[in-house]
DNA sequence: ATCGCTGCAAACGGTTTGCAGGACA
DNA sequence: TGTCCTGCAAACCGTTTGCAGCGAT
């Protein structure tokens, strides 16, 4: 299992949609069934997807859209800040729905790679604080916690317990 | 100007370097030319430093180094703990002495690329916190909060007054 | 009709890897 | 003396880009 994630709410996809061509709209961009598509997959799976994980749902889906596009789109996606891009250190990035003002964070295992999402709203006390004191005003954060989850925490004790 | 940092405490890079080779020694790993030498170039700057930048400021000190050896070698270091990665969304990555148990934390400038460090206790605790409630057990942590600096802030404004 | 998008494939660029020769313990 | 490293160059692979044709407004 590679991620522990939670799901977004119902009706949050099609909400996202409308926003994303709305946005699109006003800038006087073509709404094209590929960002439409692409977009879809990424607000639906509310996961945390790569450039390849989406070409691959579409084309399950029966639709066939270029790497290429999906990789545009995806930017486009960022750049307007509907959605995210992470770097778990894979070799490639990772990209999310954006959550909006209410974002989570992220506890990464570094030996099994999970990924666990948490919230905390100290966290976001701090950040306001800490911007405030340096004069900066913050779109976005990354905030990744890197270490070993229980399972894994557990399976090096019992490894250093037969070694010693 | 690309980042505003902390410039490491005298004497510091010699410490690193003996805790370097003691690892290196305790690993029955050779300790080369090349491992010090690049270590040394770290340890000394206490920047972010590329792969890229590394190579030439060897190159600059008149030793010649190959790339693949650089790579080679921060990955060891980052691997032992005594650097940490970074990625700044730039296209490569950065590395960096590894600042031990008190570590600092990052604000980027998305405009210019300033990147200045930060420190506080206040998240080291939340960090012990939500690490606790989650049962993980966190060895390192990225916290990156990204935004405009005091600076591009002010641009941003005025640029809006002269449209508006 | 006019842009801008799409898809393909090629280019790009940072990082890794294979291998022959050299350095450390 | 054996093991591991080094350097070079090639391979790798995620991502970007050029271009001819298509689709949205």
């Amino acid at each position: 299992m590679r991620a522990v994630e939670t799901r977004p709410p119902l009706g949050c996809a099609a909400v996202m949609m409308g926003v994303f061509r709305a946005v699109l709209q006003e800038d006087h961009l073509p709404v094209t069934q590929q960002r439409e598509a692409i977009a879809q997959v990424l607000f639906e799976s509310g996961r945390h997807l790569s450039a390849e994980d989406i070409v691959e749902k579409l084309r399950e889906g029966g639709e066939s859209v270029g790497k290429a596009t999906v990789y545009r789109t995806l930017n486009l996606l960022v750049k307007v800040g509907l959605a995210v891009e992470h770097d778990f250190d894979e070799g490639f990035k990772r990209y999310e729905m954006s959550a909006g003002p209410s974002r989570h964070d992220h506890l990464i295992c570094t030996s099994c790679g999970t990924v666990v999402e948490f919230q905390s709203s100290d966290l976001d006390d701090l950040q306001a604080e800490v911007a405030g004191s340096h004069g900066f005003h913050i779109l976005t954060r990354q905030v990744k916690l890197y270490g070993l989850c229980p399972a894994c925490e557990e399976s090096a004790d019992a490894e250093l317990l037969r070694a010693g």
